[in-house]
Formats: C-alpha cells, structure tokens, sequence
DNA sequence: CCGCATCCGGGGCGATACTG
DNA sequence: CAGTATCGCCCCGGATGCGG
C-alpha cells in the first residue's frame, strides 16, 4: 500500500498493517498460533493466494512475522508471529469489541464461519465465576471443526480442537453459538432457538455472564 | 470496499471502517470533533477529495458520522461523530499506541504534519505529577498551527488553538516535541538537539514522565 | 499436497479540473 | 465552502500453472 505521508502513529501503524487482509492475517496467527500457509487460506476463504503471499512476504519484512522451516516429520514451512507482531493483540482486540454488535443480525447467506472466530469474544466476555473449582472443559460444535472452552486461573478461554472427556457439549448454529459467547443471549434462550446441551449443563453456566 | 464475507467481529469492523483513509478521518474527527469538509481536508493532506466525500457519505450511512448544518454566523455544514462512531476511540488509542516505536525515527522527508496528531500519545503517556497544584498550560510549537497542553484531574490533554497567557513555551522540530511528548526523550535530551522552553520549565516537568 | 508465480479483467484509488 | 466529474493507473480478485 502506499504511505499516507503523515508523522502520525495511527498513520504509520495503518502504513504497516492497514492493507485489505493483512489484519485478518494477524487474526489467524493470534488464535490459531504458528501456521501453515494452507491453514491461512482455510482460515481466509476468499483470499487469493497470490495476496496472502504477498502480504506475508510483507508482514515478514516488516517484522511482524517470522518464516521458519520445520523439521519432521513435519517438513513444512510455519508462519509465526514475532513478538512485534504479537504486539498487535490489543488492536484486534478492540477491533473485535467493536465488532460485536455488528454480530447479532446473524451470518449472511454465502458468509463464511470458523468456530475459532469467536475466541476474541470469548477472552472479553467470559469469566470462570467458580475459579475455586476444578477446572472444566466444553466443547462447542457450531460449524465444521469442534472448538473447546477452557477454564483456567479465572480466565476462559477457547482453542481449536476436539475435548477428550467434555463436561459439556454446546452446539447450535453460528448466530446463537455467538451470542452466549459474546453474553448477548442467555442460554436459556438459545435453548429456545435451537441450541443444545449434553452433559453437565452447570458446567457450561458456570462460565457464562448472569 | 467488497465484504469479507466471514461471520467475525473483526472482520465485519473491518467491513464497516477498513477502507482505505476512513480510520484518518476518525481520527480527525476525534481529535478535532464536529468538523468543516475543509478542516477535514487539511487534517488529511492528500486525500482525494472525492474520496474524502465518498467516505464521508458511507460513514453516515453506517451511523458513524451525522451531518448538520450549523446555524449563522457559522453557516456551513458540520460533521461530527455519533455516539456509535466515538465508541471507535480504544481502537484508535490501540493503533496509535502500537505506532508510537514507528515515529522514533523521526518524519520522512516530505511527511506531512499536524501537531494536534500528538494527541494521542499525549493521552497515553503524560499524567500531570502534582494534580494537586493549580492547573498550568502549556504552548506547544512545532508546526505552523499552535497547540496547547492542559491538565486537569491529574490528566494532561493536547488541543489545537494557541494559549493566552501559558505557563511555558515548548518549541522545537516536530520529531524532538514528538519524542518528549511519547515519553521516549527526555527534556534534558530534546533541549540538546534544539528544542527550546520558554517561561516556567517546572511547568512543563510536571507532565513528563521521569 | 504445499507454497507459491503468472496472467488478466475490473474496480477502487489518486490527481486534476470544474461548479453552485 | 463543499463538493462533482473525469480519467488513468494500479491494486485486488479469480483462475491457472508449476516446481519441490
């Protein structure tokens, strides 16, 4: 992209970060860790593949991501974020805040979903209310790949994967996964609308707001 | 610009302010507040003007921007930042605090510049050390337009317009006021490469860090 | 399969000129 | 002052090819 021009660091960030993609890059690092260069383009459906090999050829230039080879048995090339780009966090994570109310409409028709999506919610809004407790793990099917929420020091976070032993099961579609993830909808009335639980459901409770 | 078709937070901000100079004019918007298209135009030196009126058009039609025309003697139309379009502030505040090791270096040879962009580092880095005292201010010079440092309740706040009768005068090249305002140089440090003070010197310490 | 490079069409963007 | 109008260019998007 070419430089605004200005001795701003807002424009110097956007100088850096602001070219179509390259957030949503950042996003898939963030949360998926170091990746492979077709777990980006799952993760970015509509990409072309020329353009996210441009941008990390950029991101890498610029610092932001680092390029490593692994050894096997993998044998493929993994793009990781540096500690600079890391740095990032809080911009997507405000990004995403703002985001949210921009979520309770529901998915366009052809809108593409990845369960993982909704990490960033997650980390905003949801807090162990019974930290004293054993720690649980729910796994939440709203798309293709199973997601799992996790408790720990207080904190609930969701990673990609599938749970061992879940003390619960969540699954509903993406539009009512994402409003008891972002606190937005009770569970009870995402019951109503479709959503299910297996398992022990006060587990599940025990991590939402109310 | 074309949607990114994904059922994300981040995504969807990205589709409502993700173009290309709609985070700018934010920025000129919170930085100034209601503003004239020709105050726009010269917080954003090489903007298209069509493009500064299209953007202008699709921010209100998100609800970001309202437009209203002012009453004489002003007599001109006035854009200013819905309550929607201020909630963007913690990100602005993220991007610039990310950019801050980018302005270090110092402006490009033909960067552009406006003093009151430093606001924003202002607000992240200087806190007013003796609140309890009576409130000072301070001109800041090192542009064309002045600027001027305020406290109260132990903040410290950057705003355009000159100071009647200021505590102290701070002047020097718009990369040394850069790094003293960003915490990064000290007085001391910026006096030796040419930044001057006039009036009150304490009154100006009293804001900076160290 | 993985990690790209190349080619091509369309549209957003940039610069200038012009207007009520 | 607050925009339109116009035009050229280059970035982006989509498809395909290709070496390791």
């Amino acid at each position: 992209m070419r430089s605004y021009g200005q001795y701003c660091a807002v424009a110097r960030a956007l100088d850096a970060i602001g070219d179509r993609w390259t957030l949503l890059i950042i996003r898939e690092l963030l949360l998926r860790g170091p990746s492979r260069y077709t777990d980006l383009r799952n993760g970015l459906p509509r990409i072309a593949t020329n353009l996210l090999a441009d941008r990390l050829r950029g991101l890498e230039q610029e610092g932001l991501v680092s390029r490593e080879e692994a050894p096997p048995p993998v044998a493929t090339t993994l793009f990781r974020l540096t500690p600079r780009g890391e740095e990032l966090g809080p911009v997507l994570t405000e990004l995403g805040r703002w985001g949210i109310p921009l979520m309770v409409e529901g998915p366009n028709e052809d809108d593409d979903f990845r369960p993982y999506w909704l990490s960033l919610p997650v980390d905003l809004y949801l807090t162990d209310r019974s930290p004293e407790q054993p720690p649980v793990t729910v796994e939440v099917r709203a798309g293709d790949e199973p997601v799992v929420l996790e408790t720990g020091e207080g904190k609930v976070h969701l990673r990609p994967g599938a749970a061992e032993h879940p003390d619960a099961v969540l699954s509903g579609t993406p539009h009512v996964i994402a409003g008891v993830l972002a606190g937005t909808m009770s569970l009870a009335d995402a019951i109503v609308v479709g959503a299910k639980v297996d398992g022990k459901r006060a587990a599940l409770q025990r991590l939402l707001p109310g």
